[in-house]
DNA sequence: GATCTCTCTGCAAACCTTTGCATTGAAGTA
DNA sequence: TACTTCAATGCAAAGGTTTGCAGAGAGATC
């Protein structure tokens, strides 16, 4: 039933290897042959298995893309993004969720590495030295998380938490609070560090409430710690989380951002529909998505991972491709901030004005922090 | 580099039928053997080649996932579960996204024919002649869509739609709109058919506004339209509309549900948050994807995809099993829905008082509306 | 002790494609 | 005409696994 090279071949009149070359290799065949053999291909629905071509070459043509959650409204753009640039390259996309599961990543990348050319592991939350050493058994890129030797994608968060924090402080805030995401995220590191030195700098005080789990319920959950904890503006993990807040805070008769302000971070979609609508640090999270696929096809096709032979030839002067690629991230202003308690009073230290919100940089046109090539 | 069945056999000083066997016919082969095998299987780091074993078996262990648009909060819980429930079968899930376009689908659906052992089709907008041309090609179980001869899984928006309508009646609403979704879709025509009928018994109008593209901008753009349809009560396609037209009425100082009843479709997430929070109809999206994942590996088992010895072997008593499945959605009220024009005032005709609210059924439990086994 | 049964293992073909090498034949060159 | 060159095609091996068949023992039965 299934319709094979075989077949093409037959009803073209050549031989298989023929048919072959006509999809891998047209310059090598004669153009009349070429049209003859396409067109008894298109008549019998001749599709190449990709299963019996991937045991020859090595390639599969597929590419895992693993998940810390697939709900969190953060990731569809991305996943999304991912799979149309894959596609348009002839790749397909292995999708799967770990449910924040640090030992589900490490299953998931083993059970995917020997049928996917390479594998995006976007906010992981398993061990640098773990994914270091999962990066030996298949090629990886690494989304929102920077590892020394690997292709990274990163959002510059650490500028979007300096820019939240300084419209807060411009706003009149002095004590604030950092909601902080799931143990094990880079980018929750990354905000704490960039966050407390820009508090610092503006002469605010930080109090870091977390670790929490990244979601709505997560932020609700500790809206009665952030109201006993004195503050007046409060950054958040992200946007779920922040939403979560805005809703504990709202049972507790706490207005928004009359008594307390609030910034997300993701921007994502529904970040304009809650009242009020969140300010938030935005993160370009397609252009993150199309970017990994790029340095992954990219790290794919400069390995060779010839299979013919295998037995003699020395896997020598493989070469890895470690750029990492830094996003640039933008402070949307919405409604869920506003002035604080020393609003208008001059400020202690640091400049008068923080600057305004950032410009996002051309969307997908990212800027390479770092960039080499390293031999292993 | 890459471990194989044979660096196993070697090891374990067995041959390599006999790994084969340890790990896919594992009662066959000696206790003692088989532990060392797996040891040695172990020690090594091998994992079998799914592409190799695709190539002999015809299955590869794979499904394909369809979806109109990833970035609709409806299909992330739905692509969770189905991946979740794949997962747990050995299967991985291939998610490909259509951006609602039905020559995308048909590309996709023949894209992935040869390398998946089927295909979930999800909120599908291609016409149903279509569907069953391509289901002549690979496994289909149909999302959203109702296709005589063809496993479907459906939710029962019409139910849906009836206890909405008669939810708006009964808080004394008489002329209703609908928001209509995009062209092609089988849950909006089951919408317009059942809520129109319902309106009917109820004594109210129901006027259509649409189609419509099933985003937050399509609701948003028809603001204006509802208002100028001088009705009290609507119900959107969905949820993501409903939100879309939240913000319109808002922006055009429309007030909800005081002046205007707004009743969505889906329960997403987003659908607790906003203000109003939204009144809606359930539907059960990660059921439908555990259960549609259910009946396609069933289906799969169903039909021994035999490679061997193909050439002689007729394909004959090849059974299609064409259960549908109805899922059970439930009313949820929120705060967007408030009393109408005719509040107290008797109604013409109908009972006096609509049925509450439906419970839904336990989660996952789905309720077979036909189950039948066809030759073909 | 001969025969039968049964469990376990090995053998080898098959799945579909790619690709290095060999072959063919025509065109170009001396 | 005899030779080289080159484009186009065919040949066959290889890739990793599964599986029908057959063979080798071991144990049971008479």
């Amino acid at each position: 039933m299934p319709v094979t090279i075989r077949d093409v071949a037959r009803a073209s009149g050549v031989h298989i290897s023929t048919v072959s070359r006509t999809f891998s290799a047209p310059h090598l065949v004669n153009p009349e042959t070429r049209v003859r053999v396409l067109a008894c291909a298109e008549d019998l629905g001749y599709r190449p298995n990709r299963a019996a071509r991937a045991l020859i070459t090595g390639r599969t043509h597929n590419i895992g893309l693993i998940i810390a959650d697939i709900a969190n409204p953060f990731f569809p753009p991305l996943i999304k993004a991912a799979e149309s640039q894959a596609r348009h390259r002839d790749y397909h996309v292995f999708v799967a969720d770990t449910n924040e599961d640090a030992a589900a990543e490490e299953e998931l990348v083993h059970a995917l590495a020997k049928q996917v050319d390479g594998v995006l592991l976007c906010s992981p939350r398993m061990s640098n030295s773990l994914i270091e050493q999962l990066s030996r058994e298949v090629p990886l890129v690494v989304v929102n998380r920077q590892l020394a030797g690997l292709p990274c994608v990163l959002m510059d968060v650490g500028q979007g938490a300096r820019s939240a924090i300084e419209h807060l402080a411009g706003l009149g805030h002095r004590e604030m609070a950092l909601l902080a995401g799931p143990r094990g995220s880079w980018t929750s590191r990354e905000l704490r560090r960039a966050a407390g030195a820009a508090a610092r700098a503006a002469g605010a005080d930080l109090t870091v409430i977390g670790p929490n789990p990244p979601t709505e319920a997560g932020g609700l959950a500790q809206a009665e710690q952030v109201r006993r904890a004195g503050v007046s503006a409060v950054l958040a993990y992200n946007d779920l989380m922040a939403i979560g807040l805005l809703e504990g805070l709202d049972a507790l008769g706490v207005r928004v951002p009359q008594e307390i302000s609030v910034v997300g971070v993701d921007d994502i979609s529904l970040s304009r529909l809650t009242r009020p609508k969140l300010t938030t640090v935005a993160t370009p999270t397609a252009a993150a998505g199309r970017t990994a696929v790029d340095m992954l096809l990219q790290q794919d096709t400069d390995l060779p991972r010839t299979a013919r032979g295998g037995g003699s030839t020395v896997a020598v002067g493989v070469r890895r491709t470690t750029a990492q690629v830094m996003l640039q991230t933008e402070l949307v202003i919405r409604d869920s901030t506003g002035p604080g308690p020393y609003a208008g009073r001059e400020r202690p230290g640091a400049a008068a004005a923080g600057p305004g919100p950032h410009r996002r940089a051309d969307p997908g046109n990212p800027i390479v922090a770092a960039g080499d090539v390293v031999a292993s």
